[in-house]
DNA sequence: CTACCATCCTGGTTGC
DNA sequence: TGCAACCAGGATGGTA
């Protein structure tokens, strides 16, 4: 499920649940993930309080109150449900409980596995081996036209592998680069090296703005909940372009349809007309 | 550098 | 209805 805006709404429905309470027991069904939980996992978590809990690019961090912070990726496929009360029973692919001192738990599941969970000191965040050549928060202040041209320059890519790289800029996915290419006006198969100037500033603000607004609406639900109380987002509803191959094009009066293309093995939608 | 491919894994949808 | 092929929000590593 999870681009920026879905893993923003997550962070923001376990916040409440987490922050100021106590693990005090961890299950863990599962040694390996994306990669192998720490060594003592539920043991270095159990009996610590959850001091705060935010995101940078697309992972969740726990921070707790000795210094280690929990990361959390949630792939293709991971979910961070909160459940209320009793225990319930075990679902498939629910690989890690996490009970608190209050009413309720969370529990990560993951079906494809393709997520992770592992554990980093607060302090050395940004030099951890998952974080060290992550480009800039797409939301932060100092994302905007002139960095991202920066980034972009010499690369002689199409600017849609571009976004996903996480090292031009951070927590853009497969959804969110279509829609943001659209609303920038901007071919998926333009070289990178030619978004610069006015493109560049172009595309930095509707990257700012589609990713706004999909956090506003909860993030996209498309086979899976997104937001940890089990609402459903519903940005895809809003969705220009996104899984709409066919589609006459909504922006403007082109007349043209969605198409859509393979590029680096993923589907791109876009319109040739409006899309330059 | 670049493009392209495969890989990790499961499940839902589509088409015959 | 059964079954196989194909597709999926991500990231990485290998090859030419």
């Amino acid at each position: 499920m999870p681009e920026l805006p879905e893993v923003e709404t997550v962070c923001r429905g376990l916040a409440p649940h987490l922050v100021g309470r106590v693990f005090t027991a961890v299950d863990q069904h599962r040694d390996t993930l994306r990669i192998p939980l720490p060594d003592d996992f539920a043991a270095r978590l159990t009996g610590r309080r959850v001091t705060a809990v935010n995101r940078r690019a697309k992972y969740i961090l726990v921070h707790l109150d000795d210094g280690a912070v929990m990361i959390a990726h949630l792939g293709m496929s991971g979910r961070m449900m909160i459940h209320h009360g009793a225990d319930p029973a075990r679902q498939r692919h629910d690989h890690v409980v996490f009970h608190t001192d209050g009413d309720d738990h969370v529990v990560f599941n993951d079906a494809r596995r393709f997520g992770l969970i592992t554990l980093a000191r607060s302090d050395a965040l940004e030099e951890h081996r998952l974080f060290a050549g992550l480009g800039p928060e797409p939301l932060g202040n100092t994302f905007n036209g002139t960095v991202l041209a920066a980034a972009l320059k010499g690369k002689r890519t199409p600017i849609k592998a571009a976004l996903l790289d996480q090292r031009v800029v951070a927590g853009v996915g497969n959804i969110y680069a279509c829609e943001a290419l659209y609303h920038a006006g901007l071919s998926p198969r333009r070289l990178a090296y030619t978004v610069a100037g006015q493109r560049a500033e172009r595309l930095a603000r509707t990257v700012r703005q589609v990713l706004t607004a999909a956090i506003e609406a909860g993030g996209s639900s498309l086979r899976d909940y997104v937001q940890s109380s089990g609402e459903l987002g519903y940005f895809q509803h809003r969705f220009a372009v996104y899984d709409r191959e066919g589609d006459r094009c909504p922006g403007c009066d082109c007349g043209a349809s969605v198409r859509r293309l393979v590029q680096a093995g993923r589907s791109t939608f876009y319109c040739s007309r409006r899309q330059r």
